[in-house]
DNA sequence: TGCACATCTGCGCAGAAATCAAGATGTCAC
DNA sequence: GTGACATCTTGATTTCTGCGCAGATGTGCA
């Protein structure tokens, strides 16, 4: 049988031709390739990542209370939200003047933990980054 | 590690100060925040998605079929590669002139399959109205 | 209505990272 | 050693994105 691979004429010398077609088509779409990055996009930014690790601590915040516990501007703190929020990372409730943060998606917890043990059981090569 | 509540004139009415000094002890330290976010950034290119996703499924491939697989020249393919391992996300082994990568850590099968989760339920947490 | 407060946004700049093309490195076969 | 092959690296260019500042928007209170 032929395989398709489109391939633009990238590489034409294939080691297993067949086992290429397979992977291929279990790959997820195209569609949920780019939400996948973008939601690791979104979290791959250190000042993001403080800021959903205070969520997922303090449950609610509010920007200013937010701000100060990350240590950043309000208006930085804000710019940030803005795409946590773009990507419902994270919600937001008005009460009265005040705006309320916390986190939108269940599973944003369950990545942070992932995170963190990959992080800090890191394979020995302890050293002072 | 950073100091406790520098309020450098940023944000000098808080909310709940207490609940602040709180929430930002409890939080992991600095060091720990940047890899977090440097794991989760090199995992935010849908190009590394396609790659990471590809070694999940096959197990192992070569450069050349796994630039096919996921539709990428070789160099592409290659520099890609390279973030991947700086980042201990995939690790390599040499046979020949041909080098074979496959996937370095377990928790990155996890995370992957959570986002595949996020970006397919579309935040679909149940339960909590 | 006017002011004070909490948050959001627009703009310019600087640093980082992706992309592309071309060549360099290392390995096998003869 | 020479040539063919698989992979890696380098440099220049472009794009993206975070930061800092200033101002805008929206809300509550007197």
């Amino acid at each position: 049988m032929s395989e398709p691979i489109p391939l633009d004429g990238c590489s034409v010398r294939l080691v297993d031709p067949e086992r290429v077609a397979s992977v291929r088509a279990r790959l997820p779409d195209g569609d949920a390739t780019e939400r996948m990055a973008r939601v690791f996009h979104v979290l791959g930014e250190p000042a993001r990542v403080r800021i959903v690790t205070a969520l997922l601590e303090a449950g609610e915040l509010c920007v200013c209370d937010l701000a100060a516990t990350v240590g950043m501007t309000e208006a930085q703190t804000s710019q940030h939200l803005r795409v946590l929020r773009a990507e419902r990372t994270v919600r937001n409730r008005r009460d009265g003047r005040m705006v309320w943060y916390s986190l939108d998606d269940a599973h944003v917890r369950l990545l942070m933990d992932l995170a963190l043990q990959h992080v800090t059981h890191e394979h020995g090569d302890g050293g002072s980054a």
